[in-house]
DNA sequence: GCGACAG
DNA sequence: ATCTTGTCGC
């Protein structure tokens, strides 16, 4: 898993890159099943000053959710934060991480949006497309979509709306607390990348994936040096 | 035209 | 994303 020599530099090549890629979207598989197998949690850091970024892979066993193996990567800042390209901002790093791993990913599991995108083609979307694996979206804000608000219970849903196209769910993974945003990214159904979430979700309203990313691409800016990049 | 907008 | 103290609760 290399990062792509064609890598985008402007915006509207970014937008057109998306729109060349986006039929490449699996959306007829079912995906693996809750609970098997690895799901594999990445994210990524900044640190505009010295113009680093820090990604982060953990593999986590779907059935005990306890870490299976990890790894980062260090580099360049390579694109700015545009709402609609976070993708081109966040994938280099996180190939990278991924491409370090000991073992195979399974489920990728994104801090963000799959085909909840005014484009159809967010972060998990492309990364899944990019590397073939199966990928969900878990956001923690709404974007620019609408939805009502889920019953109180974990585990209720509201469509995640753009007009009156269901892109993704709203999801209460707890009771009483706000909802995360659930999109599919390639090669999974929205019902089973929910439930996906909620089987990631046994303590906190966030993926135990998710939390483990951040934490470890924190961690990893903060201890890098510079030096230890990944090569473009 | 102006603001809002995953991270 | 990131900048940031104390505080309430399991």
């Amino acid at each position: 898993m290399r990062i792509p020599d064609d890598w985008p530099a402007t915006e509207d090549r970014a937008r057109a890159v998306q729109d060349e890629l986006r039929g490449q979207v699996v959306l007829d598989e079912t995906g693996p099943p809750p609970g098997t197998g690895h799901v594999t949690g990445v994210d990524v850091a900044y640190d505009d000053d010295r113009d680093l970024v820090a990604a982060a892979a953990v593999v986590l066993d779907a059935a005990t959710l306890e870490v299976v193996a990890e790894a980062t990567a260090v580099g360049r800042i390579s694109f700015p934060y545009v709402p609609g390209l976070l993708a081109f901002r966040e994938i280099p790093a996180v190939l990278a991480a991924l491409g370090d791993l000991s073992c195979p990913p399974g489920l990728v599991v994104c801090d963000g949006y799959g085909l909840a995108h005014p484009r159809r083609f967010g972060l998990a979307a492309h990364l899944g497309v990019l590397t073939g694996l199966p990928a969900i979206g878990v956001a923690k804000k709404p974007f620019t979509f609408t939805h009502d608000e889920p019953a109180a219970p974990r585990g209720s849903t509201s469509p995640l709306l753009a007009g009156a196209e269901e892109v993704g769910r709203a999801l209460r993974t707890r009771d009483g607390v706000k909802p995360v945003f659930v999109s599919v990214g390639h090669r999974v159904s929205l019902d089973n990348a929910c439930a996906h979430t909620l089987a990631l979700t046994p303590a906190h309203r966030l993926p135990e994936t998710t939390r483990r990313a951040d934490a470890l691409c924190r961690r990893a800016l903060k201890e890098a040096t510079g030096a230890d990049e990944y090569a473009v």
